[in-house]
DNA sequence: GTCTATATATCGATAGAC
DNA sequence: GTCTATCGATATATAGAC
């Protein structure tokens, strides 16, 4: 493994993984107004000219925090995967999405508000794919019923979505027990949709 | 009615709801994070000082943005109120907070994503009395049964949310095509959602 | 109620040395 | 790959004049 910090300046294994974590943690304190390069490069102690080696600009860096939240969406998207039905599976991942708001709220943000330029970060769409894998179960539930089956997808990311950002913007209140009430309901509201999904078309 | 204009300067009728129109359209033109108390006030031709005359600081400005915003949201909604079927109406509400989030985005971003503090800002909560009302219609459908009746309209609120949201981040494309899909799918969920009611408890 | 002037800070980004 | 140095721009907020 490397040595870390053998002259206790730079010389980062892996200045570029670093200036994420810091910028994860200050979205954390501060909000994504509060970030900015030159503060995320006096944290891990580097000068504000150093990040611009590794990143072309500002929303790069954002871009890049938005990559490694994608990776931690579908890391616990997926370890809901289980060997339940396809209306179970879909539950799970609606309660995903809350727990991943809530406990990655950083990242979620940087996700999904920091105004990032999706033409511009392409891998910010490839890596959907995996949620959306997860979302094709829709055609085990609508079986031949290719409408119906697009429409459930999109209500059910939108649902799942939605209860993510009114728990996030203080709507389910505070806390954990706020997490729980948010990501149980998103569940229920997904298996609702599934029960009422003739009303879609 | 006031003279405008006077002697071309200063003296306006009323700076604090210039100073919010300009708010509006600066939002509009360079997003949220291009937002500033200054250039609100170039725009309006009066000097950086002035708006501390009406507003504490930058955020009680965009408070100010946030509660025409509900305003306008209510507008939109209170259209939607017909003699239809309670079933009818929530729908129609699901629909109007979609095509609120795409026809007045500024309003949209201020209000959800201002990340402004709520316990600050008090008349921001109050101010949605009047979609709550609407919500009550849930009562309606679900007589007898409090507990699935809150459910199923924190439900609903999430499905239109997030439909907004995603049609806002550019999920469903662009262009008043996209609106139109998400504002119909976002109406339809809530039919599918009240269909399948049952799941939620 | 608005102005001028100013203090105080930050920031993004670049040039050139090492 | 990182530094130093720096430019240029911009912001929030206050003090005191009018």
């Amino acid at each position: 493994m490397p040595s870390p910090a053998k002259s206790g300046r730079y010389h980062h294994g892996d200045l570029k993984a670093a200036l994420v974590d810091a910028a994860v943690a200050l979205i954390a304190e501060r909000g994504l107004r509060g970030f900015s390069l030159a503060e995320a490069s006096r944290r891990v102690g580097v000068s504000a000219a150093a990040p611009y080696r590794h990143f072309a600009d500002r929303d790069e860096l954002l871009a890049a925090v938005a990559v490694r939240a994608l990776r931690t969406f579908a890391d616990m998207v997926a370890e809901e995967g289980g060997q339940d039905s396809p209306e179970q599976q879909l539950a799970a991942m609606a309660s995903a999405y809350v727990r991943f708001a809530a406990e990655q709220r950083p990242l979620f943000d940087a996700l999904f508000n920091a105004g990032l330029d999706k033409s511009k970060y392409p891998e910010l769409t490839r890596a959907w794919a995996p949620i959306d894998a997860l979302l094709d179960l829709v055609d085990e539930i609508c079986p031949g019923d290719e409408a119906t089956a697009a429409a459930l997808a999109a209500a059910l990311e939108a649902t799942a979505h939605g209860h993510a950002t009114l728990l996030r913007d203080g709507e389910y209140g505070a806390g954990p027990e706020a997490v729980r009430v948010a990501a149980d309901r998103a569940a229920a509201a997904t298996l609702a949709l599934i029960a009422g999904r003739r009303a879609l078309r």
